[in-house]
DNA sequence: CCAGACGTTGTT
DNA sequence: GTCTGG
DNA sequence: CCAGACGTTGTT
DNA sequence: GTCTGG
């Protein structure tokens, strides 16, 4: 999965949807994520469920180097997940629930690549499964949050489009991820029937946007 | 990942 | 082509 | 037991 | 933080 998550959720769907896992506080809506910027995370800390935004790209505790040597780590593999040394401390133990209305996949060559939208046919938002971190600065000691989106295979129906997706907590069991249990069966694809699709414009990408401008998933051209 | 920008010369 | 911003 | 290592994702 | 090697 690459590009952004897209749209506002009101806090009524995201508390309906979150109550999987119970009550959620503090929900804010957001549009439009782009790598690098922050997403909403939401985690079982000490003082509970709460939703924090975080660094899109997660910074393993351990890293030493400056954060411009960090390589990409806006989504882990949900295959090798367990195992990666980058993620697997995270794995253990910092699951979290990403809350998006959508999310962007790209068709097409290089020259004429075309956006596309993807959302919950329901009109409900979607819950990505996560993880998080907090790593400290080695020179200025500053503590930071940071959030990766596991992705797996795509489903058939995504086939068309693209041969990976988010791992979609809605069609796991959300509460049974964030308690550490039943990985490989949670990280399944979602039905068939789960998504739906539009095209939108390349303004989706386009350095300078806003992220939470609900105009990016207006329909473009028909496909 | 993708979209968009990316400007040089002289000058003590 | 390569780098930056999101 | 301790010391030291440990890089990911996407590629039309 | 977690795993491996010694």
């Amino acid at each position: 999965m690459c590009g952004r998550f897209t749209q506002s959720y009101t806090w009524a769907e995201v508390e309906r949807f979150l109550s999987v896992v119970g009550p959620a506080r503090n929900l804010r809506p957001r549009y439009n994520i782009a790598p690098t910027t922050p997403i909403d995370v939401l985690r079982l800390g000490k003082a509970g469920r709460e939703l924090v935004p975080m660094r899109w790209g997660l910074v393993p505790s351990w890293w030493k180097k400056p954060l411009g040597e960090l390589p990409s780590t806006f989504n882990a593999r949900a295959e090798t997940v367990a195992e990666k040394p980058m993620f697997r401390s995270a794995f253990k133990s910092r699951r979290c629930i990403i809350p998006a209305s959508g999310f962007y996949e790209w068709t097409g060559k290089p020259g004429a690549k075309t956006p596309h939208y993807f959302s919950a046919r329901d009109g409900r938002p979607l819950a990505f499964a996560g993880l998080w971190e907090c790593w400290r600065d080695p020179e200025t000691k500053e503590p930071l949050e940071s959030a990766t989106v596991i992705v797996g295979s795509a489903n058939e129906w995504m086939r068309a489009f693209h041969d990976r997706m988010p791992v979609i907590l809605a069609w796991c069991d959300a509460g049974a991820w964030m308690a550490g249990e039943n990985p490989a069966e949670l990280l399944q694809p979602p039905p068939e029937d789960a998504l739906q699709e539009w095209i939108v414009s390349p303004r989706v990408n386009r350095s300078g946007v806003g992220d939470d401008d609900p105009a990016l998933i207006e329909p473009s051209r028909a496909a």
